[in-house]
RNA sequence: GCGCGAGUGGCGGAAUUGGCAGACGCGCAGGAUUCAGGUUCCUGUGCCCGAAAGGGUGUGGGGGUUCAAGUCCCCCCUCGCGCACCA
């Protein structure tokens, strides 16, 4: 069998030969170092001084310790032929990987195995780096470091000390370092603790007004604290049913003291520059969402029996502020207890009210007790809730009044003040004024507890019909009201907003509570502070130290902090939420304490002399690593400073997609679309922060973004629900057996859980690396989803065996290619394709740039069957467009061709125009847009031309003949179309 | 519920500005090579009718605009993803 295979086939041995043999020269000649134009790794810049540069960039992965499915690697090979193509076009292109290598799993398996987390981490890497070799990614290898290399580290220490050293200047819209602060408010710009001039205030006073006003700060307010972890979380990190996103384990909000970063100061911005981001519009959506800026006005509502007492709500709907006929406050609102009364009110409220409703207002919760009972009762209910249940539960109302009153300031009418659920402590002011009329949620609320509902927005009349509603008795609506439409009932002695639209009336009421001190335009978001500090071992330290009164920030000099050895990594975990966190290296007791001499800035007095300390023992996220790593990858072994500016400007020169210049550094980075979110608005706010404080020149980091699809493949469950391994599976008469009985076939995202993965590993084994390459990127859009299928995978290794026969003999390995004319007919073909493959590959349509290169094969094949050889003229330029798909067939090729360096640097081939224009061009002729012939016409023929020669073919005269036709369409060189009466 | 995306042969997928639907690949069928299987090469392959020529029909469903609609407009269905009491 195996011995009749013509010696010098295209086999996966031969292709592994040959993969083997380029990935070791490709080292050797360090073909892929990219030089920078200045500073380090400059020494062979001659050799790019006039190319522009190009940044492509991957997602760096987490050094995993199961090694890559097939799935992995889609992105990295995909802008490795981008990154490959475009050298070929004359660009400088940078790109590396590096390894986002701090986080929970190696501290897991060091916790269960002893082995320190370094060990495993390193380990893996080794591993990751040689899987990734064999695919022929042109890395620089000098560029990728390891989020956990302490000369890394030490530098995202560095940042965060340049964050901790900031404070956000509202008016100028940006970061400034924290000594202008200090000018800030000598000059009085910002008010003092009992307007006492700042140099006079005692020095702690001075150093805890400033700590308040850093980007970095430390902060007790409710967080994200997991038991199951050990370890609190950012928002980012919980999902929408109150688990951790890692490992499943419930969270609880609990006030804790942890450090924060005011990525809020840069909400504005982080929404707005998404403008000029070439990312998808879905991606925008979603970080837009996140952000969650509304606005709209903030307004004091005065709380009856309490003079000096207002309670401050937010609404985007202030138009409706004369409809507000009840007040809802978070039940954790710290002024419920404040307002709250002792008993309930009396038979006055008839006077208010049509009929006593009070019964219906205590509800069950305020039944038997008076209101302060009431209170607690319900907050215990609703602390018992868990967000699950607020989710799936259908989304009842529930609250209770709570025996007070506030007035609505437009008509000074009492309203009710309750507690529900339904409003969040974590949103706004955490209070609301109810506008039943015209909020689905009010509207709701006040059916259940029959509050009175005011009309003050006619509805449109369309609405009216439609419900069979009357415009100014809510009684008869069956839903609130919340579209567009005029303000009625809306009127004081001051102002009316009566016949005014919503925008309008939006307008005219907050300049109206502007002027009575009531209220004033307000913007909110629902992105809050990012809760920095993790209890785990493996991360980065923090370069904070404390004295007895707070934290201090160390000097850059005394960077890095570096993590201490330690023998028990384990955080203190537990099922119980009341326990508290406590971080593996508070047990590091020598490492806690130090005896420091602080060159401090001088407030708090900690600048004198040798002092013990004791050091932040909380650990930064893993995402602090990999909010700057691209940062690293231009300047990797500078240790004077985190980038050199001057390196940074010439990778952030160059143009958008369109044309224009680009705002963000990054030309192209791919990755998944999980990090939506998460890593993509953090690293914003880094390089935001960075660029204020003028360390980088870019305002954004990301230029363009595109999310590659997952690579999905079939799954087998068996009749307990369990997954199968899938390359066990009989397939037999479209069922599907695993040993021997019937199982169910899903399809989803390729991985371990799912049971469905397939390794690289074993696809170099059968087909080799190119063909791997090649079928990841023949399989469909890049950004879409798409289905493994290892039979499919034949075809592309089909045409490298179809391309190495054109130029090679598979019996005597002698070359085929002669250096002979091609006929017209090839020559118009071949340029034809370089035309395409070029459009395609810059838009990363690399499955029809695939196609494209089939066609031409598919036709060489035949000419060199006829002819016995293939044309230089075609050889040459066909090897340089496949190099970027399938870079070590096509190197093999080169060289075959008597080339002794690379092709890596070689021009892309260029199509000449004169064999792009068609002498002639085929139309097709319809009659009544069916159609019924094709005729062939010179290109450049009008339309009369066109029309003489659809007439003239014979079959199309046949069926003219007799016939009226009232109409002839010509667009030349498209169609012909004989509209018949 | 809101937002985003997608629905095209047996399968993966192609189709600038509306202008020949189904490129390319898998699979399938037939043929050549072969003792045979496999490999390789050639031919065919949306569906229906037909021996063929040819005809009809066809891009989730329904309507519309147009000489012409996968593409534009309106309504609806299904699937995927994200957010979800955000005032």
């Amino acid at each position: 069998m195996a011995d009749e295979v013509p010696p010098q086939r295209y086999t996966a041995a031969l292709a592994n030969e040959i993969e083997h043999k380029w990935q070791d020269r490709w080292d050797d000649q360090h073909v892929f170092e990219t030089p920078n134009r200045t500073g380090l790794l400059s020494e062979d810049a001659h050799h790019v001084a006039d190319r522009p540069h190009m940044f492509v960039l991957d997602m760096f992965p987490y050094p995993s310790g199961v090694g890559l499915h097939v799935g992995h690697p889609l992105g990295y090979i995909a802008t490795d032929v981008y990154a490959r193509f475009q050298r070929m076009n004359g660009f400088n292109v940078l790109h590396a990987m590096g390894y986002d290598a701090f986080g929970l799993p190696a501290e897991q398996y060091a916790v269960q195995t002893g082995t320190h987390p370094r060990e495993t981490t390193e380990a893996n890497i080794a591993n990751m780096k040689r899987q990734l070799r064999a695919l022929g990614l042109g890395h620089d290898p000098r560029r990728g470091p390891a989020t956990t290399d302490v000369q890394y580290y030490r530098w995202t220490q560095w940042i965060f000390l340049q964050i901790y050293n900031s404070w956000y200047d509202d008016d100028a819209q940006r970061a400034r370092p924290i000594g202008t602060l200090v000018q800030e408010f000598r000059a009085g710009r910002f008010p003092t603790p009992d307007d006492i001039p700042f140099d006079e205030l005692e020095d702690l006073d001075q150093r805890r007004l400033v700590d308040s006003y850093r980007l970095a700060y430390e902060a007790y307010a409710p967080v994200n604290w997991c038991p199951g972890l050990g370890t609190v979380l950012a928002n980012e990190e919980v999902t929408g049913d109150g688990r951790s996103e890692r490992g499943n384990f419930p969270v609880y909000r609990r006030p804790l003291k942890q450090w924060m970063l005011r990525i809020t100061s840069y909400a504005d911005r982080l929404l707005d520059d998404l403008e000029s981001l070439d990312w998808s519009d879905s991606i925008k959506q979603m970080q837009r969402n996140w952000i969650g800026r509304s606005t709209g006005a903030s307004v004091r509502f005065p709380v009856e029996g309490h003079e000096d007492l207002d309670i401050e709500v937010f609404t985007t709907r202030p138009d409706t502020l004369f409809g507000a006929t009840y007040m809802v406050l978070a039940p954790e609102h710290p002024l419920v207890d404040v307002v709250t009364a002792n008993q309930w009110p009396d038979d006055e409220l008839s006077n208010d009210f049509a009929s006593n409703p009070l019964d219906a207002w205590k509800g069950v919760f305020g039944a038997t007790d008076p209101p302060p009972d009431a209170v607690r009762r319900y907050r215990d209910f609703a602390a018992a809730k868990t967000d699950l249940e607020r989710q799936t539960e259908t989304k009842e109302k529930t609250g209770v009044f709570i025996g007070a009153f506030a007035i609505n300031p437009t008509n000074n009418e009492r309203i009710p003040i309750f507690i529900a659920d339904y409003v969040l402590m974590g949103y706004g002011t955490g209070a609301i004024m109810a506008v039943p009329a015209h909020d689905e949620r009010d509207f709701e609320f006040a059916r259940e507890f029959e509050l009175p509902i005011v009309p003050v927005i006619r509805p449109g009349d369309e609405w009216l019909t439609e419900h069979n509603a009357d415009p100014d008795d809510a009684a008869t609506w069956p839903e609130a009201y919340v579209g567009d439409g005029v303000a009625q009932n809306s009127a004081n002695e001051e102002v009316s907003l009566d016949g005014l639209r919503v925008d309008d009336a939006k307008r005219v009421v907050t300049e109206w509570l502007e002027r009575a001190e009531l209220g004033r335009p307000t913007v909110t978001y629902k992105l809050r502070d990012w809760l920095f500090s993790r209890q785990r071992y493996w991360g980065e330290p923090f370069p904070i130290v404390y004295d007895d009164e707070g934290p201090i920030a160390l000097p850059d000099e005394m960077l890095p902090v570096v993590l201490p050895e330690i023998s028990d990594f384990e955080p203190v975990t537990s099922d119980d939420p009341d326990a508290l966190p406590e971080p593996p290296l508070a047990r590091a007791a020598d490492w806690v304490e130090v005896d420091l001499e602080l060159p401090g800035p001088g407030w708090g007095g900690y600048g004198e002399g040798v002092h013990t300390y004791r050091r932040e023992t909380n650990t930064m996220p893993q995402w602090a690593g990999s909010c700057w790593y691209y940062l690293r990858y231009l300047d990797p072994t500078n240790e004077d400073t985190m980038v050199d500016p001057q390196i940074e400007a010439t990778w952030a020169e160059g143009t958008r997609v369109d044309g224009s210049p680009k705002v963000g550094l990054v030309d192209l980075y791919v990755g998944g679309v999980e990090h939506a979110v998460l890593h993509l608005l953090y690293a914003r706010f880094w390089h935001k922060v960075l660029f204020d404080l003028a360390y980088v020149s870019t305002i954004e980091p990301f230029q363009r973004l595109v999310n590659q699809g997952y690579i999905l493949a079939a799954a087998f469950v068996d009749g307990r629900g369990t997954y199968v391994d899938a390359e066990q599976i009989e397939e037999r008469a479209g069922k599907y057996y695993f040993e021997g009985k019937e199982v169910k076939r899903e399809f989803g995202k390729m991985g371990k859980s799912l049971r469905n993965a397939v390794a690289p590993d074993d696809i170099y084994r059968d087909y080799g690396a190119d063909t791997l390459r090649l079928y990841e990127m023949f399989m469909g859009p890049l950004d879409k989803e798409r289905p493994w299928s290892t039979a499919d995978i034949v075809g592309v290794h089909r045409f490298l065996q179809r391309l190495w026969r054109n130029f090679v003999d598979e019996n005597t390995g002698e070359s085929r290619v002669a250096d002979a004319p091609a006929d017209d007919e090839t020559r118009r073909l071949l340029h034809r394709t370089i035309d395409a493959v070029r459009t395609d590959m810059a838009e990363l349509s690399f499955n029809t740039a695939i196609a494209r290169l089939f066609e031409l094969n598919n036709h060489l094949t035949a000419l060199v069957q006829r002819t016995g050889a293939l044309p230089l003229e075609v050889a040459s330029p066909l090897a340089l467009m496949v190099a970027p798909l399938a870079p070590h067939v096509a190197e093999e090729l080169w060289s075959r061709l008597g080339h002794d360096d690379t092709l890596t640097y070689e021009s892309f081939p260029t199509a000449d125009q004169q064999w792009l224009v068609e002498e002639r061009v085929e139309v097709p002729v319809q009659i009544n847009s069916k159609v019924r012939a094709r005729v062939e016409v010179a290109v450049g023929a009008d339309a009369a031309a066109h029309e003489a020669a659809a007439r003239a073919e014979p079959r199309i005269a046949e069926m003219l003949v007799g016939a009226t036709v009232r109409q002839v369409k010509v667009v030349p060189g498209k169609i012909v179309n004989f509209v018949l009466a």
